[in-house]
DNA sequence: CTATGGCACGGATT
DNA sequence: AATCCGTGCCATAG
């Protein structure tokens, strides 16, 4: 399927390679483990040998990566304090681990993503009692794309013919799987769930309970005042409450780990009940202002990939009938290594340059968020703008906030503004018009017209001033 | 008369 | 070439 039988030596090499590093620079992590995947079982001249260690210090690392611990590191000037690893691989774990029902579907219809079922599955797997599997698996299909059950506990229990209690035991266990509150029957639940494994490690803020016990209504950032109200507490508290909440709970489970809760992310595929893995993480060696950032780019297999060496050795040895083929084989083998090299390449070059000039953003949220274009980008970069285009499709990131967020929100031409406008919303003591908070803006630096503030109103889910309710009060 | 949403146009971006 | 986005104009609601 992926090569023709034609006479490879014919096929301009160039072109060749050309196409499969640009194909396979738009498939994310995942997409491009399967590819690797049908790759090793389909072509002998493949092999994936153990991950290379360093014979000094052990760490894992990538192909041809210098080692970051003993040899010195490649782009660490003091005045961009970058770190790169190498190359992150046990990320994903080997697919070894799915259960029967998931080679099926999986067989039929090959999963773009790994689904939440899956995903959820392989954490609580070895916990769970092999007799509540099916209960499991029953209750997991039946989540709706935000992760929440939405049919009642007894149903499945008369189904399976087992007392509730155990299929209720089941949903704990779900529940305390990533992401957390899955299967909670409500979104009040889950953040019941999500409150007590918090309260584990961090403090929780005072209210935050009773916020999420009777003030569900009014958690959104701009009706802070009527919580506030509801509860007896300054508004000024109740605003701590609310952002909390919004920083660390999240009411639709499934979304958790897509931008802001109930706001679909930037640049997503709007496929369903798919459950994604950052292809890129970013985290910080300390707390302080200037801590060096590392980023980690997933690896899509463990280990290191490469063209069997005993079967290029005894390719001369073919039989007659299959030389071509194994010349083919060899050929495509090779290309795929080194694809996969220059896809790792493009993108640790894309990140360097994009964690210097985002860096603000990466640390201080999306009011610091610098409009940039890919084809800026590209331009710095040097190389094509549909390149950029493709490295940036379809990838996810993951900040060091533990927020996971689209790559393309890197390139969002307005999202500084829209935050912004946010906060000013969030503290004005009474609704503002449009045309007023447009002169704000205009005041602060940010030329927008009247027209455009309306927009991002809409694009954020805040209604218009007359909706909105007086603060005070 | 003011505030806001719909439509459409043109330029930028992909 | 196709799509996205900011903006102006106009109709409508209050």
């Amino acid at each position: 399927m992926y090569y023709q039988r034609q006479a490879p030596h014919i096929r301009p090499m160039t072109t060749a390679h050309l196409a499969q590093t640009m194909s396979l620079l738009q498939l994310n992590t995942l997409e491009l483990r399967q590819k690797v995947e049908s790759e090793l079982a389909r072509n002998p001249a493949l092999e994936l040998i153990d991950e290379y260690r360093c014979p000094n210090c052990h760490r894992i690392l990538r192909v041809n990566a210098p080692c970051p611990t003993c040899s010195h590191n490649q782009s660490n000037s003091p005045e961009q304090p970058i770190v790169f690893l190498a190359a992150r691989q046990d990320f994903y774990s080997p697919s070894v681990s799915s259960t029967d029902q998931d080679e099926n579907s999986a067989d039929e219809h090959p999963v773009q993503k790994l689904s939440l079922v899956e995903h959820i599955l392989r954490q609580i797997g070895p916990e769970l009692p092999v007799e509540d599997r099916s209960i499991a698996y029953h209750i997991l299909t039946s989540l709706d794309e935000d992760g929440l059950l939405p049919i009642n506990p007894a149903e499945i229990a008369q189904y399976h013919h087992v007392p509730r209690s155990r299929v209720e035991r089941t949903i704990r266990h779900i529940q305390s799987a990533e992401p957390i509150g899955t299967g909670s029957p409500s979104p009040q639940d889950a953040l019941k769930v999500q409150l007590e494994t918090l309260r584990e490690t961090r403090e929780v803020p005072p209210y935050v309970t009773e916020a999420v016990e009777t003030g569900l209504e009014f958690l959104s950032p701009h009706r802070s005042a009527e919580l506030a109200r509801l509860i007896g507490i300054p508004i000024s508290q109740a605003r701590q409450v609310v952002r909390f909440i919004a920083d660390n709970l999240n009411p639709f489970p499934a979304r958790a780990y897509w931008g802001e809760p109930g706001r679909p992310a930037v640049g997503v595929k709007s496929d369903r009940n798919t459950y994604t893995l950052p292809d890129i993480i970013i985290s910080r060696v300390n707390e302080t202002e200037d801590s060096p950032l590392i980023v980690e780019i997933a690896m899509p297999y463990y280990g290191t990939l490469r063209v069997n060496p005993l079967f290029k050795e005894s390719i001369q040895q073919a039989p007659e009938d299959k030389s071509d083929l194994w010349q083919a084989d060899l050929e495509q083998a090779t290309l795929l290594v080194k694809c996969i090299q220059q896809r790792n390449n493009t993108i640790v070059r894309l990140m360097q340059r994009l964690a210097v000039i985002q860096r603000d953003f990466i640390l201080h949220g999306e009011m610091k968020l610098r409009p940039l274009t890919r084809a800026e980008l590209a331009k710095q970069l040097k190389v094509h703008e549909s390149t950029m285009s493709r490295a940036v499709a379809d990838k996810a990131i993951q900040l060091p906030n533990l927020r996971i967020i689209p790559l393309a929100m890197f390139f969002d031409r307005s999202l500084h503004i829209r935050s912004v406008l946010k906060t000013i919303i969030d503290q004005e003591t009474s609704p503002l018009s449009d045309s007023h908070l447009a002169q704000i803006l205009t005041g602060k630096g940010y030329q927008v017209a009247r027209r455009t503030v309306a927009k991002y109103r809409a694009l954020e889910g805040i209604l218009p001033a007359h909706l909105r309710l007086q603060s005070h009060g």
